[in-house]
DNA sequence: GCTAAGCTTCCTGCTGGCGGGAAGGTCAAC
DNA sequence: GTTGACCTTCCCGCCAGCAGGAAGCTTAGC
């Protein structure tokens, strides 16, 4: 099988493949005379696996981590856990931190609609703004996140 | 006043106001006569609205958006809240995106602590990943996000 | 024998926000 | 006049995830 029909037969075009290959997600291909890549079907299974976890949110880099980890010929499932045990945490920091950031966005919002913030003085200066990043100073101080 | 002295008295590298104004953050300042760019003070006070506009969480293009906009030399406050009620709209999706990994990784974390997954038949075969994978999808299908 | 499709490698570019460094001009002090 | 600090432009690299294209081979079909 020529990279061409595993592109085909996967949905990934040739060159996602190629690339998928140099970042280590596939292992490298036997080659032809000609130096064409040659496939086992096993490969097809590979790329549905790396389908599979690109939609459960992974990175390239982490699904390489998962790929890659075990000794033997297939992936270390409690290795692939701990991995998304350590995404989960990262997951976790991001939402508070966009959260702390909403926050600051919808106050800074409601007090311009209130004719809170006073009007700018001169150029460069800009009251909404300004409200925006002490908003934000305070969200974070309040949730460190971490 | 030229770049070092900007750079000292702002705090910001004097690479990083070269970068600002490539991206037309900055005005293009005056040249001395050996081509050495020669600033006002008052690219101290702009510096500084742009150092707010970073800690109120916008990116460089939102910022230059925002310093571009009025047709007089200050800044558009009115423009400055259209933008940042559109960014609180992009925050909100992303967090709801977040949420739903969030989720996903929990429930597939939780079936695994419960043994409730099968064993990996053959290599390349991650009963975890299809979870997850499978999770984030009912995540996203409940909660379409858009 | 010819053509078209398919394959190879390598280079470029995109978005974000710079940092490092090369190669060279300028300015201030001693 | 010479050192050293400062300035100039330009290019490379980093993180992700490819896409597009150039230049050149191989293969399949007629």
């Amino acid at each position: 099988m020529r990279i061409g029909q595993l592109a085909r037969a996967s949905g990934f075009p040739a060159k996602t493949i190629r690339y998928y290959e140099a970042l280590g997600l596939l292992p490298e291909p036997t080659r032809e005379a000609s130096g064409y890549r040659s496939y086992e079907s096993s490969q097809l299974r590979r790329l549905e696996l790396i389908r599979l976890a690109k939609a459960a949110g992974l990175s390239l880099s982490e699904i390489a981590d998962i790929l890659n980890a075990g000794t033997g010929p297939g992936v270390d499932c409690n290795h692939a856990v701990a991995l998304l045990t350590d995404k989960l945490a990262r997951v976790r920091i991001q939402i508070i931190e966009l959260q702390q950031l909403e926050a600051a966005l919808e106050h800074t919002i409601d007090a311009h609609r209130r004719d809170e913030l006073p009007t700018s003085v001169s150029p460069d200066d800009c009251p909404v703004i300004e409200r925006a990043a002490w908003e934000r100073a305070r969200a974070m101080e309040e949730l460190p996140a971490r």
